[in-house]
DNA sequence: TATGAATGAGCATTCATTCAT
DNA sequence: CATGAATGAATGCTCATTCAT
């Protein structure tokens, strides 16, 4: 897995850079990305106030703005690790293993899949909170998204279930289509949990078994008599 | 059709039961109407400027505030026509028809149910990108739009669900994670051909009649040696 | 002398043509220009606020955006004047007619010249000072400034003392140079008078005539013998 | 040459003296004070930033601040040499020289200090414009230059003139007004082939020689036939 | 009723200046 | 002695909202 760098280009580009080189070297700047993650999740990018990030973070507004030269490089040093470590490499090592990886069958590539994606997406709940909040509003930021997902992923991805299909495991059709099923189970899943009903209580493995349950027999071609 | 009344209460209560009541009457209203979604959609709430939304609609600022006493006000006489005519009574007319209806297998409420709310979304795209955007944002909203789809939606799903269950068409499991199945599988596409790729080429029918396969067999309990 | 109009363009075109056109409006607007000229001279442009013009002029500091876009377009519709109506039409209509006039001499044309343009800088103070002060650091004023002049006035200049020239009146001589020297001479006493040593009792007769009696004597060619 | 030393006060007294004593020490003063000239010309005292200044320099914000306690003493630092070696003593010993000797009339006069002024003016133009740019929104700057002028040329300069008047050389008038268009033509020149038309190509010694004849001539007495 | 000028609090950003290292 | 991170007041500008016409 020789080229696991990730060139992205475009925007905010020096500060992707540095961003993808060092984690927040000093105190001061984990606190101010600690607070920018939490007014932006809670108000939007829009509706965040720097003196509202700077006061919660400790530092005055003259600091953030010598950290990040402008609000939005401040939403992008946010969003950036994102890219830079959820994406690339953690997706590019660890999703692209696991689709890299032979799997018997659906239910075992799912299995995989959503154990190691459920425990992400918890870690880093806020960082794609913010994501997906300010993805439609930031041209620049979606299509370098769609990029590094395409260029680093979906090659991985697609040919897993190509795989499958080859073997008799899963029904022909669109690629993109069964991973989209995929995702979005497990997405309306989180979203519904922490965002829409957080005040249920939930059963992580009862919740998973079903939906890989569902997808497996779902995919699985139908015997031909 | 009994309880096709919506009594919506909390935020804006006067504004919602107004716009219940009637379609945006005059001309001027209609066009505010138009300009708010069109700038909400496209800059999200708090990015929004009302004089922008004036401007675009032709009329005064101050014009925009007789009709709505804040912003806020503005943006609920946006989304509460998604809630008051969507969610309900379309949806209760519609979806909770579907739903109430008979169906002799999965495959058979998903085609009524997808066939049906893909038209829906396809013209109500920009209400329900407001709506999708803004409600992380307003828990009032989120609160209303919940309570709605609990009280009027929310019985007739899981009972036709039940009514599956029991017939022997669907397996064991939580409606909710079902249901959740069922909107996320066309939630996303829609997401992905509007949002995401929509510069591609997209065969509604090819991409419904697959979703419904995978989860109409997916559902299915698997016969019992 | 039809062709009056003073096309601008390049700067603040559409403020430029408005202020053209009419007198400041309101009485606000009169009092914004009036606040923002005193503002202007004692600071200097990048040393002046918003913030103090407003209060000067006892309005809101959102009304002076209103009017004016940007602090810079402030400055202009403040400096434009002087173009619009110093420069053009009141250089254009008044010193032009003079320079236009016959006179049987130096001495008659300057005593017309400087009389008039006495009072008239007298008059404009503070708007020459700022367009003096501010000329440095805009490259786009100074460029619409020498338009102007070269524009409207350099021929009828020129053509004035080319004809004291051919009459035998005036020494041979690039005529620039001789004007550089009316204009100096004149300048350099309003810059005195009013700026180093405001303090002292001048007698403007008294100084004009002594200048122009030096300038007409020098200009006169020697007699060959 | 007794009187040479320059007795100053009122502002940044101390650090007048110091720039007085010594040429810019080290290096790095003397890139500091290279930058702020740069910076000051192009941009005004209060449209020019520390940061700039220091970047251009080279050095870090707090050096220039170890320099000088404030930007004003950056602004004095680098203007009081122009007072401190060009007023004096260069114009000390320099045009007090000249109008200390003996000349037989205004040409000879004229000649003297216009060659020599016009090459010191050239060599520290960006100095002398700083000073003209600022002086006007500087009291103490202001009144400390005439001060220095007023006590140390002043003198010299009156004296000169009332000589050659006695002489019989020069019209009667008040030397204060003869100095003046010596200054301002000689001045005028400068700034128009330096500021307003520094693209064409100038012949100093042809406007010399004219703006020479044209004074000489002017202030000759008339002949009383 | 509709207007748009007026408002002033709030915003992102800059800046001169300080101080621990 | 030099640094540059940190500061917080100040700046130019925007915005939702009001109100006299």
């Amino acid at each position: 897995m020789s080229g696991d760098s990730v060139p992205v280009d475009g925007v905010g580009e020096e500060l992707l850079q540095k961003v993808l080189e060092a984690s927040p070297a000093t105190e001061k700047q984990r606190r101010v990305i600690e607070a920018a993650l939490d007014v932006f999740v809670e108000k939007g990018f829009a509706g965040a106030s720097t003196a509202e990030i700077a006061k919660k973070a400790g530092v005055a507004e003259g600091t953030l703005f010598k950290q990040y030269k402008t609000k939005k490089d401040l939403l992008i040093g946010v969003v950036a690790p994102l890219l830079a470590r959820f994406v690339a490499p953690a997706l590019v090592k660890d999703v692209r293993a696991i689709f890299d990886d032979e799997h018997a069958n659906v239910a075992a590539l799912l299995t995989a899949l959503y154990t190691d994606r459920l425990a992400f997406i918890r870690t880093h709940q806020r960082m794609m909170r913010i994501a997906i909040q300010e993805l439609p509003f930031h041209a620049d930021l979606r299509e370098q998204a769609k990029g590094v997902v395409l260029r680093e992923l979906w090659p991985s991805v697609s040919g897993a279930i190509r795989r499958l299909q080859a073997k008799g495991e899963v029904v022909d059709g669109d690629p993109a289509t069964i991973m989209r099923m995929f995702v979005a189970s497990l997405f309306s899943y989180v979203v519904v949990r922490d965002v829409l009903a957080p005040e249920r209580t939930w059963d992580d493995a009862k919740e998973v078994a079903f939906m890989i349950g569902v997808l497996s027999r779902g995919l699985k071609p139908p015997p031909s008599p």
